[in-house]
DNA sequence: AATACGGGGAT
DNA sequence: ATCCCAGTATT
């Protein structure tokens, strides 16, 4: 027996009750594979019930503003998924009627779909015979093949879909898809996976010649940057504050957050002074305190963000402020949200 | 061909 | 700490 029959076989067997498995609705699939990107499944899980449960069709999504869409989406990161997500919906409901389209090169051309998605809904709800190569997949085959080309290269990415293309089974591909994905996420795990009982081993080349733990390749060495954040938290006497929109290139795009002051490095409280003043939006302050003594680092995967939190209190009435209460209804990145908790007012 | 883009869970 | 997750868009 050969590759694919296996992994059906094995996906036969072992495969979990996923919600998104049971429909071919693609506004279902679409809406599930756009989670998961760079996602675990227990860390999207949540958040596809809340979407499907707000918003149950693509119109539904459509007609939503995407504040709302950005809110339900807080603290699953890579915003421009949602941002991505709005726009697609838009399009379907005004250029496409409302439906998806149903082959490869359609769905690619929608915003936030690629190579990836496009053929998973293609083969899921439309048996469009479309091999799928996630991460998972880069794992099984350079291991069961011995493939040392780094995944990340050009190269590797048009070998990997290639050979994928070579080994699927079209009369079953959506079955078959879902089936190696779901053999790299459980049995051909990243460490330590279960070749001791892996109906592959006889086969696979990477455990023949012990280099399992070696497999894949990838050229990944992105570099740290470090940033300095001084948030400033304004506090008037009506228990209001002062959010903004981010908007440009960076991170958290359309997210809120307290006014921003970004410097080179730590500043004291002294350092900080002159620079709020200079800055505008800012009304004359009563107190300026530093919230936290040691800066909260927030890690994500280019930047560190070494943060400070400044409460600056004010006798003046912050006319555009927002009530406290209120900002829980804004979507904010986890360092503000986790900031958020802690205070007490 | 590289790099930016989040956050969390497993080791 | 490090890896990596049902990747995509931009430079």
């Amino acid at each position: 027996m050969t590759f694919a029959p296996k992994i059906l076989n094995w996906y036969h067997e072992h495969q979990r009750d996923l919600p998104w498995r049971q429909t071919r609705d693609p506004y279902k699939v679409w809406l599930s594979e756009i989670i998961l990107q760079q996602t675990r499944v227990a860390q999207g899980m949540p958040y596809y019930l809340r979407f499907v449960e707000a918003f149950p069709t693509v119109h539904d999504l459509a007609n939503a503003p995407e504040e709302q869409v950005l809110k339900l989406w807080q603290g699953l990161g890579y915003y421009s998924r949602a941002r991505n997500l709005h726009a697609t919906a838009k399009t379907v409901v005004e250029d496409f009627d409302g439906k998806f389209p149903d082959t490869y090169k359609g769905l690619k051309s929608l915003k936030g779909v690629g190579d990836y998605t496009a053929s998973a809904i293609a083969s899921f709800c439309f048996d469009a015979p479309e091999p799928v190569v996630d991460g998972n997949v880069y794992r099984v085959l350079s291991r069961y093949f011995g493939i040392d080309i780094p995944i990340n290269s050009t190269e590797g990415i048009k070998y990997f879909k290639e050979l994928a293309r070579e080994v699927m089974d079209s009369e079953n591909i959506r079955d078959y898809n879902q089936g190696i994905m779901e053999f790299g996420a459980i049995q051909c795990a990243p460490k330590k996976p279960y070749c001791l009982l892996c109906p592959l081993q006889e086969s696979c080349v990477a455990l023949q010649e012990n280099k399992v733990d070696q497999l894949p390749i990838n050229l990944n060495k992105t570099k740290i940057r470090n940033r300095y954040f001084n948030y400033l938290v304004l506090l008037d006497d009506d228990g209001n504050t002062i959010l903004e929109q981010r908007t440009g290139k960076g991170i958290w795009q359309n997210l809120y957050q307290f006014p921003l002051i970004e410097s080179e490095r730590m500043l004291q409280a002294k350092e900080l002074r002159p620079l709020i003043n200079e800055n505008n939006t800012v009304p004359e302050t009563e107190s300026l305190s530093l919230y936290n003594n040691e800066p909260v680092v927030h890690k994500l995967s280019h930047q560190h963000l070494h943060t400070q939190f400044w409460i600056l209190k004010t006798s003046d009435i912050l006319k555009e402020g927002t009530p406290w209460e209120e900002i829980g209804g804004f979507p904010v990145p986890v360092l503000i949200a986790d900031f958020i908790k802690t205070l007490k007012i």
